[in-house]
Order: C-alpha cells, then structure tokens, then sequence
DNA sequence: GCGATTAATTTCAATTTGCGAAATAAAAAA
DNA sequence: TTTTTTATTTCGCAAATTGAAATTAATCGC
C-alpha cells in the first residue's frame, strides 16, 4: 500500500506539476549574474535593475566582493552630474576558468575563458574526415584542452569546467550520446569517460543548441527573450531561445528545421523522406545536380566540397544551369524561414553556419522572398540577421553551460537554466 | 556585415533583461493553487509536493482557511496505514465565481465557474451569421452573461470576472481587439467598453489560446509542460504551451499554422498566398472543389456549411471525387503536424475544432502518415489526441484568464502567468 | 484493551532575507 | 563655503521559513 499517494477524489484545475518549475536563484546569485551580463554596474544601477533595496544591494555586493567574485573598478566614472559618484562593480575574471570546444568532422576548435566570459586563448585541432572510436575522440579532445590551456599559459588545474558542442543527438542531462555523425558507436557516455581523464566535468549538448547559447550570452540574441537560430552546415538546424531559455524539445534530439517539408512528394531526402528542406538546401542536394549542370570532367575527381565551390564559382560568374540550384535551393530557404515566423512569430532569427558563405543563401531575394510569404497581419516584419560561421564562435557556446554550471556551484544554490 | 558585433569586448557576457522574469508567486500562492490543482491535498502532500517545511505548511494552509479560501473535508480518509491519518484539503468553491465566454458566427457560449473550475451552468446564444458593431457585440456578450447568471440562479453582483474567447487578434495584455471576424471595425477596446456596462473586467484572448488553456487547465494538458493544441475550424491555429505557460508569441498574433506553406506555388489561399496549409484544409479549399466534384444541381443553393456536410456524406458514401478531396486534405494535415513535431518535437499534440467531425481528418491513415513523414531518430513518436469541439470546452478555458486574474488579486500579490 | 509504533500536524524558538528610514559620503552647483 | 544632489551604508525591524521537539490520532501486536 502506497500511504503517500495524494488524496485525490476531485480533480482539481490547473496544470499539475507547477511545483519543479525552478525556483529563483537566490538575490546573491542574481546580483552576480547581472553583474556579469552588465559587464559593469554600480550598485546603484543592480538596485534599479534588480527592483531591490539599496541595503539588500550593499549586504549582497560586499558578500560577493568578499568572496571574492566580485570588485570595485578603480577607474573613476568617466561622467556623472551632480552628487557622490557610483562606484563601478565588476566580475572578477580571474576566480574561474573554463574551456569550450565545439567537434566536427574538419577540425575541432576550443576557446577558454575566465569567469568574466572573456576569451583568453583559442585553438584548434586539425583533423581527418571519418568517424572515430569513443578513445579516439576522448584522446582529441583532451589534446585539444591540453592546447588550448598551453596557449593559455595555464595548466589542467585551473580549469573548472569543460562544455562541448558536437554534431549529433545528446541527452544533455546525462551527458550521453545517442548518436553523432563524429562517432563509429551509438550511445556513448562520454562525459563519464572524461571525467576519468580529465581534471573537470564535461558538459555536451548538440552543436546548434550551443550556437544559440553563445548569441544569447555574447550575440544579438543578448537583448532579446525570444529568437530562432538556423544553421544551415551539412544538414539544416534550428535553435529556439523562448523566455531567455533555451528550448530543447522533449526528446533533445534538436529541432530539425532541415526535415520540415516544404514540398508534398518534392526532392529525395538523405533521411529517406521527401520534400524535406534539407532536400533543396544540404551539400548532397546542391550537388547532386552538379553532374547535370557542370561539364563532366569538370565534376569528377573533386570531393563534395570542392565540387560546392566549384559550383559556387560558376554560378557567380553566371553559369545560369549553376546558378538555378542555387537560386532553388535560396526560394526554398525562405519557404523554411517564413514557416518559422508563421509557428513560432519570433522577433529575429539569426542565420548562421557555413553555408552562409554562398550569398545566394542570404541575398535581398531570399529576404523579399520570406517576407512575402509571411501573413503579415499588420505586424512588424520578423528582424533577420546573418552571421559569421566561425567555428570559434560555436566553441564560445559551449563555455556557457560550463559557466553556468560553474556559478551554480559557486555563488548559489539553485540554478539558473542555459 | 559585421562578424564581431556578436563579440562585445567589455559589455559583459549572458542574457540582458533577466531581471524582469516575474517573481514565483508568493509561497501562501502557491499552496492555493496547489490545492486547486489536486483537487485535495493534504498538508503532508503539499509539504512534499512543494518542497516546504511542515511548519510553513501549517502557517500558510490555517492563513488560508482563516480567510476562506480553503477549508478541511470531513469525509475521513478512506484507507491509511498506521499513525495520524491525513486532513485533506480542498478550495472553498463558493468564494468567488468566474464566467468564461466564446464568441463565434453562429453562437455565443458561456460558462459559469466557481472559483475551485465546476462549471456551475452553461448557456448558450445563436446568433445571425454576420459581422456586428461593437455595439452590438457587447449587447451580446452582456446578455450571454446574463443568461448563463439566470441559469446558475446568481446575480450580476456575483461574478468577480469574466475572460472570453474570439476568432481574431487580439493585444490580451490590454484587450484591444486588432481585428476579429465577428466585427465591422478594426482595433476596438471592447475590454473597457464592457467595463463601463458589466460589474467585472473581461480578458480577452484568441480563441485558440483559449482552447489551449483548457487543455493545460483542465484537459490532457495538465500532466505536461509542452504541448500543442491545433485547430481547425474556419482557419487553422496553433496553441502552444512551453514550460507550462501559454506561449504568445511576439506579436500575439496567434501561431499560424495554418499559413505555413506545405507547397511551394501550391494551392490559393484566402489570404493569397499560395501554398498555405490552410488552402488545402479550409472550409473553402474544400467546397471550391465541391463544384466539380458533384453534380451541379446538388452544390448551387447550398451555402457553405451545407455543402460541406454533403461533400462528406457523399464522400462517406463512396463517391470517389468527393473523397479524393478530404483524402488530399488528410493528407496535408499529415505534413502540417509533421511540420510541428520537427519542429518543436513536442510530447503531444491535441488535435481539435469544428472540422474535426470529417473523420477523414483523424483517420489512422493520416496518423500514419504523419509519423511517417517525421524523422524518428530513436525518439518515441509524439502523442497524438483528437479532441471533441465542444465550444462549452473553449469557454472553459476562456475562465482560466479570469481565474488566475482573480487568484492574483485575492491571494498573492505577483501573479503566476496562466 | 494496552502499550508500542507510526505518521500527520502543530508549536516554538531561531534564522535568514530583505526592507525602510535615517545617516553618512562624495561630488557638483550656487 | 554652503547647498544640493546622488550613492552608499548603517541600523533596527518585520516577514518568511525552517528545524527540532512536542502533540495528536490512528494502527498493530499481544
């Protein structure tokens, strides 16, 4: 007999399981954490922000600088009117170092930072284009941190914390794999297998996931409580920020932008389905049809990337049979991103990835296009932006569960989400 | 474009405007609508639920009894093991009470509430299928009101609130109507109007937030805190509910699932694009085919809804045109909600409204269809529910809005979002 | 029926959190 | 210099919670 079922003849109303939605992070960790997002606040600024008293402000703050997590900037205040001047706060950046990496199939990158956020040695690790064994990529990745602290001028103690972003399906609570494009094996614990060779926790979640954590914490995603990230690599993802959180889905298999269809019985897919997204937009797509626009000997003996550029390079130069996969593939690109603003009627979506690089993909036309194709009952059209794909900027990302993780610890108890 | 700008060097790092996400409600709050929520409790259940002391369970429950809200229920338990047996606990029903309307062509519903969500009484007014003026829409509503007061044998005095439901855009945080298909004119501030007539303020939504708040309130939804309610009734909408909370959108135009396009340069759509799922699934997109479909003398002095019925009677009876064409408007609502699930890769999706009575919408074979078009990486497939189109249901949950308003007021001071 | 046991609830004395008001500090303006 | 203005600190105080012990109300084993 179970004595501690509730009693529950009626039902009741409302939604259940209200309790778990986290509790708020105590004031102190609040206080940091605007501390660290303003990169600089008087403690006159943290009580109008915060809406808390002055004495609350002084109490916390002189805690906090205690501790040794924060301190007052010498620095006069360059321009104050009257009265006695604020006294600048800031993180300081030195009490903490983390490392982000982000894998994929030609290079590994890694960033590390201080507590601050700030970036304070890059590398990379060249590596060869095939799946590996779980050792194999432990052993690369651990080579990777090894890298970056030395660039750093550091060592494997000073490190707190690990956070990677990876290609592939994470069970981000427990660290495991499900699968990844990176990896010979299905369900790899690799953040156990870390733990066991390196001096810090590792934290894993999916590449895109990751792009979307670093324009929330260092992008133009900063300012905002609600945004789509679209990647658009070898396959075609989407990251979700709503509520300052990022959205996982129930499965954390990631949202897969590239396997909506945006055409009933349209194109093959590699997944096996047809009229995915990915089927006008991924690499096998655009080139697949580059055997049929290209002279043949021109197509041959290239590889894949090649063969992009190559097709890249005819169409600029107005190879119209070129040039119509591209502008296809561009048409179809704003079918997805209008799709987005009908679902989500988020206000910007960032688009990223390599294939940004084509300027097909993120021409005026495209833009004209999605709009077009958006319901635009009086609204404001939907804020696009394109950025860099610089990998650095992935590994960036993935300091930010790390750096979460990292001030749980430290300054509060209950945690903030990523 | 600039590829630094995401890289600020000194303005901090992490997510700007945290400090505004609303406070958890008071402790004193969230044992109400903990209780609410079960139906009973008992104050061991709720110290454990909510993760509290028992001192503070007994401080908070004897304030809340003392002022009226809850109250112990004699019934003893029925069975228990060894030791004290458990009090349970349950909401005063008769504190306060709550309508919730839904206003739509061919008539107004309303329900009456106490404040514990039974539905006390139910009423009902047809109404000409036309746009009105304001004027008259709120001669409506009052009288609506009125009638379901009658019938719970209360008065206007009564009623502390009032929320309602319409197939149009609304601004739900001040109540301005943008535009709504039941009125002649364009953003109207029926709120304040039916203040100055009605004893209670009136919240309003879009009807299909509405649907969506039953469902969390007092449908399946309850138990998850994703979830997406689809509808299709004139149009097609989306509800979404994300972190057990209504997810609005940035503009609050509704989700519009509707027009997201299943085909590129498909199908005309009333709101002339091309290739919008609605253009495939609206009640136009199947009788402009009726036409064709059946003999002429059938389709002529048919309005639209006739029609309609007889395209499905004839298709029910065999008649291989009329079938091909809800057969293709399956077959899109397969791709819409694989569209959702890839995208949102949400536990569940309620599927509801008026059309839903064509079985050829919830038919196995477009429940087949549409996980076969989803990619299943090892991920369990979605729920899928198809729910009755009961408008009592919509107005049901058009007093959830009230409900919570209410709860704000007399309980807490800072409010839960609904 | 009677003590032993068990579980729910209450009591009570801290403890912690955060605030308001007044005091103090540091600058510019008069 | 004095006044004004703004930032920060000081100092009780009030409210919210908690842990530990006490109390209550039931069952169990004999």
């Amino acid at each position: 007999m179970n004595y501690n079922s509730n009693i529950r003849t009626k039902s009741g109303c409302g939604p259940l399981l209200a309790g778990d939605s986290a509790r708020l992070p105590a004031l102190r960790q609040q206080v940091f954490e605007h501390v660290r997002s303003s990169g600089r606040a008087a403690r006159a600024d943290i009580t109008r922000d915060l809406n808390i008293s002055g004495a609350s402000t002084t109490t916390l703050t002189a805690d906090l600088i205690d501790s040794g997590f924060l301190r007052e900037v010498d620095e006069p205040d360059r321009e104050h009117g009257r009265g006695r001047p604020r006294v600048a706060l800031e993180v300081v950046p030195d009490s903490s170092y983390v490392i982000g990496i982000k894998l994929s199939f030609r290079q590994h990158s890694a960033v590390l930072c201080d507590f601050a956020g700030n970036v304070l040695a890059t590398a990379i690790l060249p590596t060869k284009n095939k799946r590996s064994s779980e050792d194999v990529l432990i052993e690369q990745i651990i080579a990777l941190c090894h890298r970056v602290i030395k660039a750093a001028d550091m060592s494997e103690q000073d490190i707190a914390a690990v956070g990677g972003g990876i290609p592939g399906i994470v069970d981000q609570a427990s660290g495991r794999i499900r699968w990844c494009s990176l990896l010979q094996n299905t369900n790899v614990d690799l953040a156990s297998s870390f733990a066991t060779k390196f001096n810090a926790p590792l934290f894993l979640d999916n590449d895109t996931n990751m792009l979307t954590l670093a324009e929330l914490w260092f992008g133009v995603g900063r300012d905002k409580t609600d945004f789509a990230v679209v990647t658009i690599e070898n396959g075609v993802g989407m990251g979700l920020v709503l509520n300052n959180r990022l959205y996982r889905g129930t499965h954390g298999v990631g949202l897969e932008l590239g396997h909506t269809k945006v055409q009933l019985d349209g194109a093959l897919c590699r997944c096996g389905q047809r009229g995915c997204l990915e089927a006008y937009l991924g690499d096998y797509a655009l080139t697949r049809e580059a055997g049929t626009a290209l002279d043949h000997e021109d197509t041959t003996q290239k590889d894949n990337e090649e063969l992009l550029d190559l097709l890249f390079e005819k169409a600029k130069a107005g190879h119209e049979a070129a040039e119509t996969i591209f502008r296809r593939a561009g048409r179809y690109l704003s079918v997805g991103l209008s799709n987005v603003v009908q679902l989500f009627d988020p206000p910007l979506i960032i688009i990223s990835g390599d294939r940004m690089r084509f300027d097909y993909f993120h021409s005026d036309e495209v833009l004209a296009e999605m709009q077009k194709l958006t319901l635009s009952n009086s609204r404001q059209p939907c804020q696009i932006e394109t950025h860099t794909w610089d990998d650095v900027v992935w590994a960036r990302g993935a300091t930010v569960p790390a750096l979460v993780a990292l001030t749980d610890r430290l300054i509060g108890g209950l945690g903030t989400q990523a």
